[in-house]
DNA sequence: AGGTTTCATGAAACCGGTTTCAAGCAAACG
DNA sequence: CGTTTGCTTGAAACCGGTTTCATGAAACCT
């Protein structure tokens, strides 16, 4: 027995239990391969007590060399602190688990470079599917990795890419906020936005509010992203004279913040001048001021639903690309009741 | 070329590229593995134009399987959906990065067959070295897995399991919190906790918190845990006459949103009629009331100082196991200003 | 009884790399 | 000019499994 601080201890093999058994590799091989019918019950039996005495576990390495199956599944996240990646992903990793497979994260940071290293050292791992939240800029990559394992993006598009998606249901959640504060009495609105960045949901999302308030004869609105101007364009905002009361739209969680803490640097006393609804629904929205009204994101079923239909691909699936919408569910909180 | 939705092109080899540049498998396995001082310069110049013309990507479980080496990190977490877990993880992931490791996060959601089951999943895939925040029952089970590879804890010590400690210095940390809520004239204090549960940095805060009070005689205080009784215990601190204003220490960041939401749900006015300050430093704490004062946590240097420790043993190193304690950070926000 | 199936099993090839070892060859030496 | 040395290189064994294929024994059939 080793101590401690002392690793390296070899791991038992399958050589090792074969001989302890007497039987030959293939037998015990057929044994952990689930092809425990095609052994006699005996040898079975010597088997298991083999695996069991010298504690044998098999290497999922060597395993999938020969197989071809690694059981890994890689996910590409392009901002591991945003915390709707880290939902889905928690939702991508239960359903993992349920079927079998581990899941390897990679997170890129934004970063376009480390988007690269890390698709590379995914492909190296022998991934058998890959889960893919990310910019995206240089699609050739990702192109030339799905002419060798399914894929699946989330929440984001890549252009010339056909693969399936899994997301929002951008227009819809652009809808409902719209409905919800125009009945709530809001006139002028500000959809506050991350910088756009190539990232599709960001452009749906600005791109559907903008065709939702050009049919709203009552509504008047613009898009605002974060950013170095953005504090002065706010101020802007809130002192220029408008149809009516004003409110603010965040398009994710991070533009929430964003805007939240603007909002406050402004002096602006929260939701009694002004209104706000925010896309996600992060659990401290409701402490702060008297509540921020969300729209959620059934995350964890966009996880499950992402793998699902990896899983479905990796099974032979052949149909053309699917997209696959979830609706956003209306929170109401303090936010948007005018006049605080 | 294959279209989209038809992977499983096999992937180009180390004997393609062999055969492609008029070598042997050894030399383009020596060119790749980095011997490339071995190769006529001819000769790793026709290994380098093949690997370029077929674009070929060792398979790095195959490498792994004869070297050793997997390149592999394997991380245990207790709750990946907790923000201290995430930013140590994103600290663990870029140091990884910049030593040429993988991370593979394994979420338990403090389940305790998860935990197993994903030990057992990491072991299969050869992970190097293993990165622990976790509830550590069964320590059996990581203590057997220590006897294979090198193993760092974060946050949370586990009982009978000697192995390096990267987290924070809690006593301290416990001990400026309560400097400072001292100087600001609050004298009832209130340590509020998720259930201890057996998770060491808790136990470690209530402790120390409660040897602090012991030696200020200008302070009383007392612990108390999130859960079922919570709300109707936090009622009976506030109304209960003390010696003095009154104030919350929230012992992690989950602590924090929980007291808070509470102290909204009891109708208190935050931060007017008490005090709080909460350990960790989450992103929405300025946009609360006046802003909830923080000791935070470096998380991203415990991550990396756990991957260093880990590194430190891959490379050989054989001495008796360290504790790494950092020390928290104070930001004062106006949670702690009595009287608002 | 003889012949055909079926079943359980092991030997050996294989997966995609690494590593050992020995051989080939040119330069350097005496 | 014969030897020694040093540098390149490839053949083959190996890592820990899986899988194919052949074989021997038992069961089944006329």
């Amino acid at each position: 027995m080793n101590g401690p601080s002392l690793p390296a201890r070899s791991r038992v093999t399958i050589s090792q239990v074969a001989e302890a058994a007497g039987v030959s590799k293939a037998s015990v091989s057929r044994y952990i391969g689930g092809d425990r019918q095609l052994l006699a019950d005996a040898t079975a039996l010597r088997i298991e007590q083999a695996i069991e005495r010298l504690d044998y576990r098999p290497n999922q390495m060597a395993r999938g060399l020969k197989r071809g199956r690694t059981r890994l599944i890689g996910m590409l996240l392009a901002d591991i602190l945003n915390p709707y990646s880290v939902a889905v992903m928690h939702g991508v990793e239960t359903a993992c688990r349920q079927h079998g497979y581990s899941l390897v994260v990679c997170n890129t940071d934004r970063d376009t470079e480390q988007e690269i290293h890390h698709l590379a050292a995914l492909r190296s791992y022998n991934v058998e599917g890959l889960i893919v939240n990310t910019l995206g800029h240089h699609a050739g990559e990702l192109q030339s990795l799905h002419s060798e394992l399914p894929m699946v993006l989330v929440d984001r598009k890549v252009e010339a890419l056909e693969v399936d998606l899994v997301g929002l249901d951008n227009r819809d959640a652009v809808r409902q906020a719209l409905d919800h504060l125009q009945q709530r009495g809001y006139r002028d609105l500000l959809l506050v936005s991350e910088p756009l960045d190539g990232t599709s949901s960001r452009q749906e999302r600005v791109e559907a509010f903008k065709a939702e308030i050009a049919r709203r004869p009552l509504l008047k609105g613009q898009a605002l992203q974060t950013g170095d101007a953005f504090g002065a364009a706010l101020r802007d905002f809130l002192a220029a004279p408008g149809p009516g009361p004003k409110a603010l739209f965040a398009a994710n969680g991070v533009a929430a913040l964003a805007a939240t803490r603007q909002l406050r640097e402004l002096g602006c006393r929260l939701f009694e001048e002004i209104g706000l609804i925010a896309l996600d629904d992060l659990d401290w929205y409701p402490l702060v001021g008297s509540g921020i009204t969300a729209l959620a994101q059934p995350t964890e079923r966009i996880g499950t639903a992402a793998l699902e239909c990896l899983l479905g691909r990796l099974q032979g699936d052949r149909e053309p690309p699917r997209q696959v919408d979830f609706k956003a569910r209306l929170i109401v909180r303090g936010s948007t009741h005018p006049r605080g």
